[in-house]
DNA sequence: TGAACAATTGAATATATATTCAATTGTTCA
DNA sequence: TGAACAATTGAATATATATTCAATTGTTCA
């Protein structure tokens, strides 16, 4: 099965969707919130990232639709539901733990 | 199947090897050379970027492993070996297709 | 209502990265 | 050998990105 040379704007949204993955604190994060929905706060103090830096993030992977959003009360829980994206994920983290 | 909580330098590598797949030219040097090797100028036309940045892209893609070089008289061929690295990238690129 | 806390936002800043340009290296072959 | 071409390299530069800080928004509950 070939995949062709991709043109340009095919070619951006991979890369988009790649880069979603391509820093340090949002593999923790990502790598936290896998296990179970994780709230801001919650992960600001497991990884030792301010809730700024978080929530930043968060938009990010949110815009990507990486993550899910659900507030309860003055929390929000963010979680990854795509099967395929917690699929290509943990096919990265594989790849690197062998 | 549980991941825990990535540390600091897992998740740095990680991160590096999507960090490889991040980039609109790297994207489609890959896709380009997965059909078949290519050498430098030949990616280089096809794709409209100038020798030296598919160099420049290729010697970051030599070190991560994601590509091997094979010299041929005066030209240098790469291609994708590692069939992990073949699924990851495609299988990023299936998710943009849909 | 207003105090307390969680989360978000935008601006500022420091750092990383992609690309270009010019020079250099490696290889072939007349 | 040396001309011709492919590829690499390093420095310079422009752009993207992660993080911090301070201010703001959203929610609860006494």
């Amino acid at each position: 099965m070939n995949i062709l040379i991709l043109d340009e704007h095919t070619a951006a949204h991979v890369a988009e969707l790649f880069r979603s993955f391509s820093d340090t604190s949002r593999v923790r994060i990502l790598s936290a919130i896998l296990g179970k929905e994780q709230n801001v706060t919650g992960l600001s103090q497991q990884l030792g990232i301010t809730e700024s830096a978080v929530s930043h993030h968060m938009r990010g992977l949110r815009q990507m639709r990486i993550v899910q959003a659900r507030r309860d009360g003055k929390e929000v829980y963010y979680s990854v539901v795509d099967p395929h994206i917690i699929e290509l994920f943990e096919q990265g983290v594989r790849h690197v733990q062998e």
